[in-house]
DNA sequence: GTCGATCAACTACCTAGGTAATACGACCTC
DNA sequence: GAGGTCGTATTACCTAGGTAGTTGATCGAC
């Protein structure tokens, strides 16, 4: 279970550039977000430093500024939070979840090939 | 798209009491919630007058008291709070949301098993 | 007719995510 | 050393979910 890692829409947003640039400074997150969640320098920062409370991220002083580095990777953040939903839509059945994907034609035929390639790749890894 | 319809854990727990009674009053909400989400009965009060401000449930007046009942369904809500997080974690990408679920060992082999018959029934009825 | 139970309404907090202006200290340049 | 710039800290709001006490109206019982 560990810690729940549930991130908001803006500290995604962060988190994706973290994971990419390894560490950054407010600075660099902030000119590395993409246009559209361009936010103003100040947000970026309160942002990051209760990320950091939150055990997210961590950061050194370098000179005057703080360099940031995420402190969970980009697969345990996903994990935490397919999980949550699982959690609570589907009282944790994760199988649930994948019926209710196909079920609801959220998935096409196309997709449904490809995924039985996915399956059948993992099974043979499996056994 | 519509509108977003993602609830909270006591508004879930809350729907899914009137998903199964149809319509129901406060009190009878408060009864029927499971042991470990009991809360005040105000709380249930006050949360169902913020969920109909909010459009997931409507009320008529019997006698004294609120007759609440849903105005979206179980499927619906499933729908828009896993594409929400489809959207958030895999760029709307359902595929790339099962494929995780695949990969990332949530799903072991006897659930691959049922799941694959549950993509030949599905393909089944769809060509 | 008064009393207690029943309800909804109102009010008030708390947390977390988000948003940003303002303040302040350090540092660089002339 | 005065002024401007850079960068963090402080402060302040907003929204949504959650939690519940207090209040006030109403209604049934005695």
């Amino acid at each position: 279970m560990s810690t729940q890692h549930t991130l908001g829409e803006l500290q995604l947003a962060i988190m994706r550039v973290l994971w990419r640039l390894k560490t950054a400074s407010v600075a660099d997150v902030h000119r590395a977000l993409p246009e559209h969640k361009s936010r103003a320098l100040t947000t970026i920062a309160t942002m990051l430093s209760k990320m950091e409370k939150k055990g997210v991220v961590l950061h050194k002083t370098e000179g005057r500024q703080f360099i940031y580095h995420p402190t969970v990777s980009e697969s345990e953040v996903k994990r935490s939070m397919v999980a949550e939903l699982a959690h609570r839509l589907f009282e944790g059945d994760f199988t649930a979840l994948v019926t209710h994907l196909i079920e609801e034609k959220e998935i096409d035929a196309k997709e449904l090939e490809q995924l039985k390639n996915s399956i059948a790749k993992r099974e043979k890894g499996r056994k």
